[in-house]
DNA sequence: GCAAAAGTGTTTGGGATACACCCATGC
DNA sequence: GCATGGGTGTATCCCAAACACTTTTGC
C-alpha cells in the first residue's frame, strides 16, 4: 500500500489510568464525560493525538486540560500500557488508543475542563469505552513491576514508614502480607536506607522513616513477592 | 480538542519481529527495502493500517504479502509489543507504529514483493528506520517471557527433545545452561510429558521426545531462570 | 495501666546451584 | 572400541513461609 493515494489512518487516541493510594486503596483518575457518547458516565482522561505531537506529549496536555492533573510534576512513574485497537471501542468510529499507566501520590487536581475525581479500583462507576479493561489491565501490570522493580517509590512520600512501604504492595495486589517476612526481605534488597527522623502519629511507638536510596526504575536483584 | 474540525491523525504503521531458532541461533525476519527511504537498507516487515482494520488484521496481511509469511498458519505465538510514536523515526513524517513479536519453527516464505530472508539476532544488517531498537525491545521482551510463561513451544516441533528445548533457551538467554539443573527444573514445572517416540540421529543414543500438555499461553508457578 | 501500632528471630521445607560419570548407539 | 551426544543424583546454601511476643508511646 502506497501513502497519498488513498490512506486514511485511524484516530490516535491516549488515555491515561493514573493511580494513588488513597484511604480505600488503590485508586484511579477518572472524568466524568459531559458529551456524547456516554454523556454523563465516568472515562479515563484521555483525548485525540494529533499528528506532530507524540503520545506522551499529547498525554501530558490533555490530563492537564481534561482532568486538571500535572503529569510532569505529581505523576513520578509513567509507562506506556498497551495499545487498544479494535474496530468497535468507540461507537464515532475506529480509534486506536495508546494507554499510559502511572503513579503518584497526594495529586493536585486543579481546576479542569471536565469533573475529575479519583475512584477506589474497588468501587468504579460504569465506566464509558472499554476503559474498565484498560483499567484491569492497568492494576495487574502495576502488581507486576512491583514485584521485580522499585516503582513502589512513586506511590509513597520522599520519607515513608515501613508499614506505609507494606500498606502500598498491599493494596496493589490485593491481599495482606506478613510483617516480619516483609520487613526481611524489603530490607535485605538494600533499595532503601534508614533516616534518622521518626514518625510520631497516634497513641503508640513512633516508627522510623526510610528513604529510597534511587529514584530511577530499576529491576530488583530477586523478584519479591 | 474536537474531532472533525481541524484534526489530523499521524499515519499508523504495524512492524513485526518473527523470530525463530536457526543454525546461528535465534533469529529474526527481515526484508530488503526497495523504495526511500532506506532504499537498499533491510527493515522489519510493516506498513500501513488503514483505518477499519485492527493492527493484528493489517499485520498478518502485511507480512504475506511483503515477506511471504502466512503469520496464522506459520507463527504460533504472537503478541503486541510496543507502541513506537517518536516524531523523527520515518522521515517521511509522523508514523506511529504498532509493534508485535512473534515466534515460530523453521518458518516458510512464499515469494513476496519484497525480498525477504532471516537474519541471526547476533549478525544483523544495517537496518532502516528504528527497527533495531524494536529488535533489541523484542529479544529482551521474549527472554522475559520465556522465564515466566510456556512460550517456548512455539519455537520448538510438536515432539522435541530436551535437548532442543535447552537450545532453545540458550538462544533466547544468550548463555549456557547446566544441563542436569534445567532438566530437573523444566520438567518439574509439569508443562511437558514424554511421548513414546525416540528420535535417532548420528553414532549416539537415541534422545527421547516430549510433547508440552499444552499449546495455549500459560504462566508459570515459578519463574524460571 | 491500657490501647495501639512498631519492632523483632527462629524453624522448616523446598528450590537453586554446583558438579562428573555411565549409557546407547553408529561406524 | 571409540566417538558422540543422551541421560542421571547428591550435597550445600539460601530463600520463602509460618508463626507470637516485647517495646514505645498517648491518654
Amino acid at each position: 500500500m502506497q501513502h497519498g493515494s488513498q490512506y486514511i489512518a485511524p484516530t490516535l487516541n491516549v488515555d491515561a489510568v493514573i493511580f494513588q493510594l488513597g484511604g480505600k486503596g488503590l485508586e484511579t483518575l477518572l472524568v466524568k464525560r459531559s458529551t456524547d457518547p456516554f454523556s454523563g458516565k465516568w472515562a479515563l482522561p484521555g483525548g485525540y493525538n494529533a499528528v506532530g505531537h507524540t503520545t506522551s506529549e499529547a498525554l501530558q496536555k490533555i490530563v492537564l486540560t481534561k482532568a486538571g492533573v500535572d503529569i510532569s510534576s505529581a505523576v513520578p512513574y509513567v509507562e506506556q500500557l498497551y495499545t487498544f485497537d479494535t474496530i468497535a471501542r468507540d461507537p464515532r468510529g475506529h480509534a486506536v488508543s495508546v494507554t499510559y499507566m502511572g503513579c503518584g501520590r497526594e495529586i493536585p487536581t486543579q481546576k479542569s475542563l471536565d469533573e475529575a475525581a479519583f475512584f477506589p479500583v474497588s468501587e468504579l462507576p460504569q465506566l464509558a469505552f472499554d476503559h474498565g479493561d484498560i483499567i484491569t489491565y492497568a492494576h495487574s501490570r502495576l502488581a507486576a513491576k512491583l514485584t521485580y522493580t522499585n516503582a513502589v517509590h512513586a506511590l509513597l512520600p520522599q520519607d515513608f514508614t515501613l508499614t506505609q512501604l507494606q500498606t502500598a504492595y498491599e493494596a496493589v495486589f490485593g491481599r495482606e502480607l506478613d510483617k516480619r517476612n516483609f520487613r526481611k526481605k524489603f530490607l535485605s534488597l538494600n533499595l532503601i536506607h534508614e533516616t534518622d527522623k521518626t514518625w510520631r502519629e497516634g497513641a503508640h511507638r513512633p516508627a522510623k522513616l526510610y528513604e529510597f536510596n534511587s529514584h530511577t526504575l530499576e529491576s530488583l536483584s530477586r523478584s519479591f513477592d
